[in-house]
DNA sequence: ATTTATATAGTCCAAATGGACTATATAAGC
DNA sequence: GCTTATATAGTCCATTTGGACTATATAAAT
């Protein structure tokens, strides 16, 4: 059974989902609000298996509800709904954490059938969503996978070119690791020769390219 | 009319493939080649809208097709199919521009259907396989979406800005915008007030991330 | 046991950087 | 006509950077 939260701020169109979600063998609507405030609170008492969202509500909306949701049922999927085909509202929803982005005109057994596919982890989206995300991803400027330059850097060597994609001096880099800012100069000097750099500045460039960013001490 | 050009190694298949695309009204498969070098080659000559691609065949395979269909025939859109769940090929084809992603256990009605959304300017993604892209997605850095500050930066700017990301020195930048190097220096500073950062290191840092690189001059 | 890699710390020195200024020409907006 | 934004170019000066070195302690590899 697929315990399903739904959330959306025209009521018949609430009870219309449920009604038709339910009458599913395999999914149940285990609670129903009109809001995304509502959706976080209520996440950790019910801990639905899915949450169906819409878009666009009052208050921070089916999008400003995910990271929230996410922290609270990490394990739970998330399926957006929406009237619009806004790219922004696209981006940050999968930036978010959504694992589905369907438009209202999906038909019954769309809907219901990207429910079982993202409780079974998997992802769906609307053929034109999934352009735009396609196009958006195409023009990424490089390959944010690891390579193989990356590994022959030491921890100690990722860490610097870390706090380096935040501007920081060999002083503060010091500072920030409890080092001599003279050796971080010469961690420096080795990952320049490592990536065949001429500079810190084309360094930061190359630690975001690469991904290199976990979130800023 | 949607004109196909059909591109695996499996004869079999690909034979069956065209009577099924064949019997369809609105598609026509107008060639049918056994490698990525074959569909290459005849891309020029026929200007298919749709390549149907298969993943793996030998020499450039699929994938490795992509890029160069795409130079000669930049409207055509890519549709490529695969056995495997690889997400090393899944990327390089999104990455390379395909606009279609299907293992072949898809439905004779997903294909078809495919082929047309594709055609239409729409993506269509095997779930699976988007579960992974959106995976991908959700890891990455930051926004890389124009945002309010960079619409701030004059064109000068951005230009600087870019070239920074390449590790260019103040001289440098001057000599290659037949500029001097001081009037590099002012732009510089004019570029750190506006984006409130403390270096041309975390400026370099936060055109990346912004995916203000386009091709290195 | 010896080599190699890593992390640490330093010196000397030329070049680059960034901040605080000034200044001019041009184009756009009001 | 006046103001503002942009692009240009400069000075002075303290700080930072990067290159070429040296040097030590530790851990892993052979």
């Amino acid at each position: 059974m697929i315990r399903v939260l739904v959330a959306d701020d025209h009521n018949l169109f609430r009870d219309g989902l449920t009604r038709i979600l339910d009458s599913q063998p395999d999914i149940e609507v285990i609670a129903s609000v009109d809001s995304g405030e509502a959706a976080v609170a209520r996440a950790a008492e019910i801990q639905p298996d899915v949450f169906l969202l819409d878009v666009n509500m009052p208050g921070i909306g089916g999008v400003g509800a995910i990271r929230e949701l996410r922290e609270i049922n990490p394990q739970a999927r998330i399926l957006m709904l929406t009237v619009s085909e806004s790219e922004e509202d696209l981006f940050t929803a999968v930036r978010s954490g959504a694992r589905g982005y369907l438009l209202k005109d999906a038909s019954t057994n769309q809907l219901v059938d990207a429910i079982q596919r993202i409780h079974a982890g998997e992802a769906v989206l609307n053929p034109l969503m999934a352009a735009k995300l396609l196009d958006q991803f195409a023009a990424l400027p490089k390959a944010l996978q690891p390579t193989p330059e990356m590994e022959e850097l030491t921890t100690r060597e990722q860490q610097i070119l870390h706090l380096l994609t935040h501007g920081l001096s060999n002083k503060e880099l010091g500072k920030e690791l409890a080092i001599s800012p003279y050796t971080v100069k010469a961690h420096l000097r080795h990952i320049l020769e490592k990536l065949n750099l001429r500079s810190r500045v084309e360094a930061a460039a190359w630690a975001v390219r690469h991904g290199l960013t976990k979130p800023p001490v």
